[in-house]
DNA sequence: TCCCTTCGATCTACAGTGTAGGTAATCGAC
DNA sequence: GTCGATTACCTACACTGTAGATCGAAGGGA
C-alpha cells in the first residue's frame, strides 16, 4: 500500500551507493553530523530506512565513506614541481577540500583512514621526500609532521564555524573582552589576535615553517 | 521503594559534579566514548538518570566538563625557564595528560573549549614568546601553530589504539604487506615506516622541527 | 513456457538514547 | 511554623541503529 514491496521494475535502481553517498553529504552540509541518522536519509531518499543497508554497511561505514569523497576532492600535484611546491600544492588542496564542507571535514580529520584513496595524497608527498635524498624514515616522520599540523589547523578551522571571522562581531567583542579580562598578562596583551582567527594566516604562517625546515634538511 | 525519593538526607549529598565527572572519566577510560549515556552513568553511580541533570547541563556540557578534567591535568611549567624549555615542558605535558586516558582524549582534542583551564596553558605559551620579542600577532601565529601540531599528532596517535606499536604483530604485518602491494612507488620503499608508527619518535621530530624555527625567529 | 535462484526494497520489532515535565522530600532562612 | 530553594526520582516521548523476516520482480536454464 504506502509503497510497493519487492524489487523496483526495471533498470530503474532507485538506490546505489554513489546516491547515498551524495545524498549524505549534502544533509551533512545543510545540517551537521549530528543531525544524521539513516532515517533521515532515507526520508530524503525517499527510501526506507533499511534499504540502505543493502548498499552501504551501517552508519559507521557510511561516515568512512563520506571521507573519502572528501578525500577523492584534492586534485593531484603538477607533476613537474619540486618538493616544495609539491607539498604546498597538497597542503593548500586538502585544506581548500575540507573547507569546501567544514561541517564534514572532522569526518577526515578524526578518523583513520586506510583506504587506496587516502594512500594517493600520501605517495605524492613521499615521493619527491625521497627524491630529495630523504632517508625513508625522516621521510615518513617530515610527512607526517605536516599532516599532523594540517589535521590540527584545520580542526581548528572548522570547528570555529563561518562566525569567527569577522573583527567587528557581537561574539568577537565579547570573546576579547573576556579575554582582556582574564587577569593573564600575555593573554590580555594579545588578545586582540586571540579574539579574531585570520586562519588564512595562520596556515600560511604555519606551513612556511614547516616547509623551511623539511627544505633546510633537504639540503644537507 | 526502589529507592527513596526526594531530597537525601542531611548532608551526605549523594551526587556532586566532581563526582560525576570523575565516574564519568573512568567510565570512558573503560569501555570508550560511545559507551557513554546519560543512563549507564547514572547507573553507575547507583542514582537516576535524570538526577545527573541537577549537577550537569546535559550531555554535551558533561564531554566538556571531562575534557576540562583533562586539561587541568597539565602540569604548570618550570617559572624560570626559557622560551624553548617552557614550550616544551607544555608539549609533553600536554601529551602525557592526553596519552593518560587515551580514549577521553578526542574531547579535548575535537572540541572548542573556552574555560579559563584552557586558558592557563596559553598565557603559558604566550607569555615567553612574547618575552622573546615577538609581536603578539606572530606570537599568536606561533602558539597556533604548535597547538595544531600537537592537536595533529595526538589525534593520530590516540586513534591508533595501543596495538599499532608493535612491530612485529599481525596488524602490522598485515599493513605491511598491503602497503608494499599498493603499486605505489614511494609507498613501497618507505612501507616499513608506514606500518608501524614510532609515536615518540615522530613527536620529537615535529617538536624539534617546530620549536627551532621558532627559536630562529626570536633571533632576529 | 515454467521453475527457481538471486537480489533489493520493505516491514516489524527491539533495546537503547537524551531529556522535557512533574512530584516528593529535605534543607536553610525567616 | 512557614516558605522557597534544592535535589532526587518517576513517567513519558520522540528518536536512534539495525537484526530478521517477507515480498516481488529480474534473469537464467530446462
Amino acid at each position: 500500500m504506502t509503497g510497493r514491496r519487492g524489487r523496483p521494475p526495471k533498470n530503474a535502481d532507485v538506490l546505489s551507493r554513489e546516491r547515498i553517498l551524495r545524498e549524505a553529504l549534502t544533509l551533512v552540509d545543510e545540517e551537521g553530523l549530528d543531525a544524521v541518522s539513516m532515517r533521515k536519509l532515507a526520508r530524503r531518499l525517499g527510501v526506507d530506512p533499511m534499504s540502505l543497508y543493502n548498499h552501504v554497511d551501517g552508519k559507521d561505514a557510511l561516515l568512512d565513506g563520506i571521507a573519502e569523497v572528501l578525500l577523492a576532492a584534492i586534485p593531484a600535484p603538477p607533476p613537474g614541481a619540486d618538493l616544495r611546491e609539491t607539498m604546498s600544492a597538497l597542503a593548500h588542496g586538502f585544506r581548500a577540500a575540507m573547507l569546501g564542507h567544514p561541517r564534514a571535514a572532522p569526518l577526515v580529520l578524526t578518523r583513520r583512514l586506510a583506504s587506496m584513496t587516502a594512500l594517493a595524497p600520501v605517495e605524492s608527498v613521499l615521493a619527491p621526500l625521497l627524491a630529495a635524498g630523504f632517508p625513508p624514515d625522516r621521510a615518513v616522520h617530515g610527512l607526517w609532521a605536516v599532516v599532523a599540523f594540517l589535521i590540527g589547523t584545520l580542526m581548528r578551522e572548522v570547528e570555529a564555524g563561518p562566525t569567527f571571522g569577522g573583527t567587528d562581531t557581537d561574539g568577537a567583542r565579547r570573546r576579547l573582552a573576556d579575554l582582556e579580562g582574564s587577569g593573564l598578562p600575555a593573554v590580555s596583551a594579545a588578545a586582540p589576535f586571540l579574539a579574531v582567527c585570520d586562519h588564512d594566516a595562520e596556515f600560511a604562517f604555519g606551513l612556511r615553517i614547516l616547509l623551511d625546515a623539511l627544505g633546510a634538511m633537504a639540503g644537507r
